[in-house]
DNA sequence: GCTAATCTAGACAGATCTGTCTGAAGGGTG
DNA sequence: CACCCTTCAGACAGATCTGTCTAGATTAGC
């Protein structure tokens, strides 16, 4: 498929891919039907099927593309920052800007992990997603000099887990993201940086 | 399997809740069929719906049920001490407790609401159960003398929530009950206690 | 203009879901 | 025993789900 379409319009696997993303993560993995998300892409069901093997398969594809988008996302963030202190306070402020999206639900991987099977699609991406974001936590801890780096950046990912889910759990308060950053400064004050 | 001579048959509405707490959290609310309930439970269709009206009421009621399980076992951890910087430590100790149970599953309400309805009993019943841990954590930050209660009772909560989360999901690293405490005790110090 | 491949809408099959209803079995009380 | 009332097993209705298949429309290359 070397993306020969020259029409205007996206191709099928990326409008199925919108779609999904659009739909799986404001209602759910297993709430929305394949007939929503066909119809939302104006695809027919026999060109999902061909493109997309399963509806599981398709849930897989939109979690990695969303890995990607927040991979992308805190490059991005990070990009002109040199200290590894202040690349840690990028990657929050980043999910604090998340936070105020109108669209912002929680974190896909979690909900989709909470009804899904064991040892299929979805538990594997998430467990790609979240060894990867633990990965970054663990690097900018080790560039930092922290005593226990893998301590550390399993400690900042408990704080960015426990701030994506009360965020999306306790809409009223609007205060997460300045307690978490204060945690934050807290826990790398500690880890005798 | 076993005696119907002496020992009476708990309520059809107790071997409801029961069937619905082990295979709901085991396995998820959405997939778990009313048929798999009643199976398990050795109860009618018809006196399920008697009791509870709905699948939405039980959903409810195994939450309000999980809701009051942890109200008792926080109660218990905490029950014989009296500095309340250890009584934050006892529910983290009791949290650390419950990882290593095989049936852990994460957090009842986080998996019930990932795919509910807005404005549901599971909504209700989830918003419910997290002002009440939020409220237990802000006595204790209020006890302790924190500068800011609130703030320090909303990262324990993150830390609490975390914690679950982690357990749950990266099963491989079993050091996340020791990463919360010594967060814990970060937040603790840096809150000018 | 013709052919071949692809995309479309939608019927269809088969399974599963929630919730209702029937009719029989069972146990406690007069 | 007769009565009452709960519970039982399971058929049934109606909706919805995933995935397959048919057949017409569209498009690209020649």
């Amino acid at each position: 498929m070397a993306s020969s379409t020259t029409t205007a319009r996206a191709s099928a696997r990326d409008r199925l891919l919108e779609a999904a993303n659009e739909l799986f993560y404001a209602e759910g993995v297993q709430t929305v039907g394949i007939d929503r998300i066909i119809e939302r892409a104006g695809v027919a069901k026999a060109s999902l099927y061909n493109v997309f093997g399963s509806k599981e398969e398709l849930v897989a594809a939109y979690l990695e593309s969303r890995h990607q988008g927040t991979a992308t996302r805190l490059s991005a963030a990070m990009e002109k920052i040199q200290d590894p202190r202040e690349k840690i306070f990028a990657i929050f402020d980043e999910q604090a800007k998340q936070f105020r999206d109108p669209n912002f639900h929680g974190c896909a991987f979690v909900s989709a992990s909470a009804e899904a099977p064991v040892g299929g699609l979805v538990e594997q991406a998430t467990t790609e997603f979240r060894a990867w974001i633990r990965n970054t936590f663990a690097e900018l801890a080790k560039e930092l000099g922290a005593a226990h780096p893998s301590t550390l950046a399993r400690q900042l990912h408990l704080v960015y887990d426990g701030a994506l889910l009360a965020a999306d759990l306790d809409r009223n308060e609007p205060s997460v993201a300045r307690s978490a950053r204060e945690a934050v400064e807290a826990l790398l004050n500690a880890s005798s940086v």
